[in-house]
DNA sequence: TCTGGGGTCCTGATGCCA
DNA sequence: TCTGTGGCATCAGGACCC
């Protein structure tokens, strides 16, 4: 097989090109501090001195990117506002526009499948392409067909994407980011130990941080070191599965296909509150939110058209901590009031004498709405008349 | 000074059953 | 009746990804 990964990069705005910009935080926090001085003026049409900087920033939140000029002060994805705020005071701070983001990735992938039908969705921004029977598809070793679908996107979406293109799917995603942005790579089985090798482990799609850590403590720093390390060394030291995988990764062995069609396995809702709140002291506020959350799960299930027979929640501590609770119903469910119950049910079996600072409600164990799976479970099922039992939120 | 929200997959403990 | 064993489902936690 011979495959494509390809990403966007997603979000421009023109006027802030080469300007260091952090975009996430919390989205009503970045609102406010726009809407102070910018009431329905469209992003696009602000000067770029005049948006809300980072150091102004107060609150809970997180970057969901940044751009490259950002990125020098050491800021990046998945970094605390407020951690950022002390690294980049002076950055500009926009907020998430995750309608816009949603539609632009409909069209980047819609573009691409007219080109080649093979897609497999990995996320919002990225996708696998199986190129094995595109016509003209291995010209040039991929290339021409690369450069089509770039041009295309950028037609579409005026977005740029960056691609890399390899014998599969695990090297394919490594060479996607040799050429960052709007870049396209090949990399050929040989040249795996010439172009692979000499990355940091955490390049591998698979190993993150906590693997990272484990490798390092093991004189383990790049790709090539665990290749040339003894298969059943690996095993002894990360497990049977994980020990042999990371094995064939770092050989650039791969034989995953691409997978066009997948079924949801939960869906869910969670929040992280503005200030930590307790179960006693605060219950009004966290029975409504409780609530709430349980009427969005319920609202995406019945758009999506699915049913759920395992009902979970979800609880993080001061400490950060996580704490996770389920119970598996007799019937399939998209009723906001069965969710409640069952995740009340699950409630009662966690510590709530300890602050919290999130709270989530899942629901797993789906079926097809009105599929025959989910029919023959209901169907038959003694259907009670049961009285909501109280929780602590109720 | 902290660390969002939405997911998937894997592992280990435990309990039930043939 | 007692004990062992293997398979399976459920549950909790954790690593990882975008």
């Amino acid at each position: 097989m011979d495959a494509f990964f390809a990403s966007v990069e997603l979000l421009r705005y023109p006027q802030l090109k080469g300007l260091p910009v952090v975009i996430g935080g919390g989205r009503r926090k970045v609102d406010e501090m726009l809407r102070e001085r910018f009431e329905g003026v469209p992003l696009s049409k602000i000067p770029p001195d005049a948006f809300p900087l980072l150091k102004d920033y107060v609150g809970r939140g997180v970057i969901t990117t940044a751009t490259y000029p950002a990125r020098q002060f050491g800021v990046g994805s998945a970094m605390g506002m407020m951690k950022a705020a002390k690294l980049a005071p002076h950055a500009i701070v926009l907020p998430v526009d995750f309608d816009e983001v949603r539609r632009l990735s409909r069209t980047f992938k819609s573009v691409i499948r007219e080109i080649a039908p093979v897609v497999e969705d990995r996320g919002i921004d990225e996708v696998y392409i199986d190129f094995t029977d595109v016509p003209g598809g291995q010209r040039e070793g991929g290339r021409v067909l690369a450069r089509l679908i770039q041009k295309s996107i950028f037609e579409a979406t005026q977005l740029t994407c960056s691609i890399g293109v390899a014998p599969n799917k695990l090297i394919a995603k490594m060479a996607s980011e040799f050429n960052k942005p709007n870049g396209i790579s090949i990399v050929y089985e040989d040249d795996v130990q010439k172009q692979i090798w000499p990355l940091p482990v955490r390049k591998i799609n698979g190993i993150g941080p906590k693997s990272e850590v484990k490798l390092h403590k093991l004189h383990l720093h790049t790709i090539g070191d665990i290749a040339k390390s003894d298969r059943e060394w690996l095993v002894d030291n990360f497990g049977q599965s994980y020990g042999a995988w990371m094995h064939d990764a770092a050989w650039g062995r791969d034989d995953r296909p691409v997978v066009t069609e997948s079924e949801p396995v939960s869906m869910s809702r969670e929040t992280t509150f503005e200030r930590d709140l307790h179960a006693v002291r605060d219950r009004a506020e966290l029975g409504a939110i409780f609530t709430d959350l349980c009427v969005r799960v319920a609202e995406d299930l019945q758009r999506k058209g699915y049913v759920g027979k395992t009902i979970g929640i979800k609880l993080r501590y001061d400490d950060f901590k996580t704490a996770t609770r389920d119970l598996t119903i007799e019937q399939f469910t998209d009723d906001a009031k069965t969710i409640r119950r069952a995740a009340g049910q699950c409630l009662k079996r966690v510590d709530l004498s300890r602050r919290l600072r999130l709270l989530g409600v899942r629901v797993g164990k789906l079926a097809k709405s009105g599929s025959e799976e989910h029919l023959a479970a209901n169907v038959g099922a003694v259907l009670r008349a049961e009285e909501p039992t109280p929780d602590l939120f109720s």
